[in-house]
RNA sequence: GUCCCCUUCGUCUAGAGGCCUAGGACACCGGGUUUUCAUCCCGGCAACGGGGGUUCGAAACCCCCAGGGGACGCCA
């Protein structure tokens, strides 16, 4: 019998995800249970937008969650590299085959066209895709073309007719027409294979047997089964788990949820209790416990108990299970060790202390005024920011187009944050000291604090938008109309909203 | 719009045809312990989406509907 592998396999596009935890626990577990191996591969393939600092976020947060990899770019392996943009002369390679095999062909359309196109198939409410059309050309046209260098992609061929049937190891059959199948870009133009491609080329080769991945991944399944029947290669075996939910439902994001795992850790969360609560999402212990290790998870673990329906992620029962390890778990030693390097981590120090020594006469100045560094959301009402000028309405509308502008920032450093807040302020037609004062109350709590542009940056977004959100929240909040007026406003005068 | 997946308390879930008057946990409410508060303990509130079947018997199996979610990118 074939050993089992299984990864996991982020995008290092942005902040370590809980979603990506969560697979991860489940394919370590897996793997673990039936005495395999479970393995990390960077899908690094979008030039655009991966990072070496995600990367590296990403692999220090599965590492503090204790989710540890026996292969991967950091610890190597035999089936490496284990970074995909490290890659690509495998993926040229193999798409070779398909090209001579005509199970994938050269397209040479343009953005252009392929923009009409679906505006064409929006209009028609017919069903949106390719449409073959270089699929006619003929062998001479597209050897003409290539000779004269005219940029193109690799689209896969699909079947015509018929049904896609395979097998989930959750949901038993499933069936999908051809005719939903989209010709996929195997290769982009840019010459770097897409997700659907590298991905099935990669655990073919690295042997994964058995892909456990999010339910979002289920229509595109047929796509990957296709490749490797292109191939002739034996496919794995595939588990598609229920999405991690946002409490309206939605699939998690970080407009309405806190999503980093760096948020957690900085909200003062023990590792052992964010990765005991994703072991609840979707599964139970045989025995019903509910405080529980990885190790004990493992040996435990028994795939056919995930159920099925999506999982709001409950930040509330999460915080009641992290105080129960806090509580039971941790001794007095390990309480002073873990929330001295929580608290006092040099490098956060370092920029606390330059911040608040000139408005300090004596020690006992200190923790008032730093305190909401090291605090979660501040103790805040409406009236904490009655203002001589400002209604409630202005105050709101600065903390929402604050949230936003942060939201789409690229970096979060120092100057990049002073800079938007000082544009949305100009924007807004408000002084700066007006525009801020929403802002020291909401992060600080108080009206009267350090910098807040140097506090946001050393608090972080995630932190930052939590506060935001709540202070919003304080003033009433945003109903849904309010909402959208204010979307529009925001986007008149430049904002760009994510 | 098309296709796919899902559906038990507000939330996480137990449930493999009779053990279900549907169990546990969070949240919430009440009580007790505590010089306060928290912890802790006890109690309470609260759900099988709807309609048809199958069966002696359905939360569980089948069908239809509804609702929710996801996918439909040269993102992953």
């Amino acid at each position: 019998m074939l050993k089992v592998r299984t990864r996991i396999a982020p995008s290092p596009t942005g902040d370590p995800h809980v979603g990506t935890a969560y697979i991860a626990l489940f394919n370590r577990c897996f793997a673990h249970q039936h005495g395999g191996e479970f393995i990390l591969r960077i899908e690094d393939t979008d030039q655009v937008r991966s990072t070496a600092k995600s990367e590296a976020d990403i692999l220090a947060a599965l590492r503090w969650l204790g989710l540890s990899w026996s292969e991967g770019p950091d610890v190597g392996g035999p089936r490496g590299p284990y970074r995909q943009s490290e890659r690509s002369a495998l993926y040229s390679l193999e798409i070779k085959t398909l090209l001579a095999s005509g199970h994938a062909f050269r397209c040479f359309c343009t953005a252009d066209r392929l923009n009409a196109l679906r505006v064409q198939q929006m209009q028609d409410k017919s069903a949106l895709g390719y449409d073959g059309h270089c699929l006619r050309l003929s062998q001479d046209e597209v050897a003409a073309r290539l000779e004269q260098g005219v940029e193109h992609v690799i689209r896969m061929r699909i079947p015509e007719e018929g049904d896609c049937v395979f097998y989930d190891m959750l949901r038993g059959e499933i069936r999908i027409a051809w005719q939903q199948i989209d010709m996929q870009v195997l290769i982009k133009s840019d010459g770097l294979p897409t997700y659907h491609f590298a991905n099935v080329v990669d655990d073919h080769h690295m042997q994964i047997s058995h892909v456990i991945r999010g339910e979002e991944w289920i229509n595109s399944t047929p796509k990957h089964l296709l490749l490797y029947q292109y191939f002739g290669w034996t496919p794995p075996t595939y588990c598609h788990m229920p999405l991690l939910r946002n409490p309206d439902k939605s699939k998690l994001s970080k407009r309405k949820n806190p999503t980093s795992i760096n948020y957690y850790r900085d909200m003062g969360y023990l590792p052992q209790a964010v990765v005991n609560y994703l072991g609840q999402m979707g599964w139970t212990m045989p025995d019903g416990r509910e405080v529980f290790t990885v190790a004990e998870m493992t040996s435990a673990f028994d795939l056919s108990r995930v159920s099925l329906g999506g999982p709001v992620f409950d930040v509330d029962k999460l915080t009641w299970l992290n105080g129960k390890y806090l509580r039971e778990q941790v001794s007095d030693e390990d309480f002073i060790a873990l929330y001295r390097d929580w608290a006092f981590a040099p490098h956060k120090v370092a920029r606390i202390v330059p911040l608040l020594k000139d408005r300090v006469d004596r020690f006992t100045d200190v923790a008032p005024l730093a305190s909401f560094f090291l605090a979660g959301l501040p103790a805040i009402d409406a009236s904490s920011f009655a203002h001589k000028s400002l209604d409630a309405e202005v105050l709101k509308r600065v903390l929402q187009f604050t949230l936003w502008s942060f939201e789409s920032m690229r970096s979060f450093s120092r100057d990049d944050i002073e800079h938007t807040c000082t544009s949305l302020a100009a924007r807004m037609e408000l002084k700066i000291r007006d525009f801020l004062f929403p802002l020291f109350v909401a992060i600080s709590g108080k009206a009267v604090s350090t910098s807040v542009v140097d506090s946001i940056s050393i608090l972080g977004l995630d932190i930052t938008r939590a506060r935001l959100r709540h202070a919003i929240a304080v003033l009433g909040g945003v109903s849904n109309k309010e909402a959208k007026v204010l979307e529009k406003d925001f986007q008149q005068f430049g904002g760009i909203s994510d």
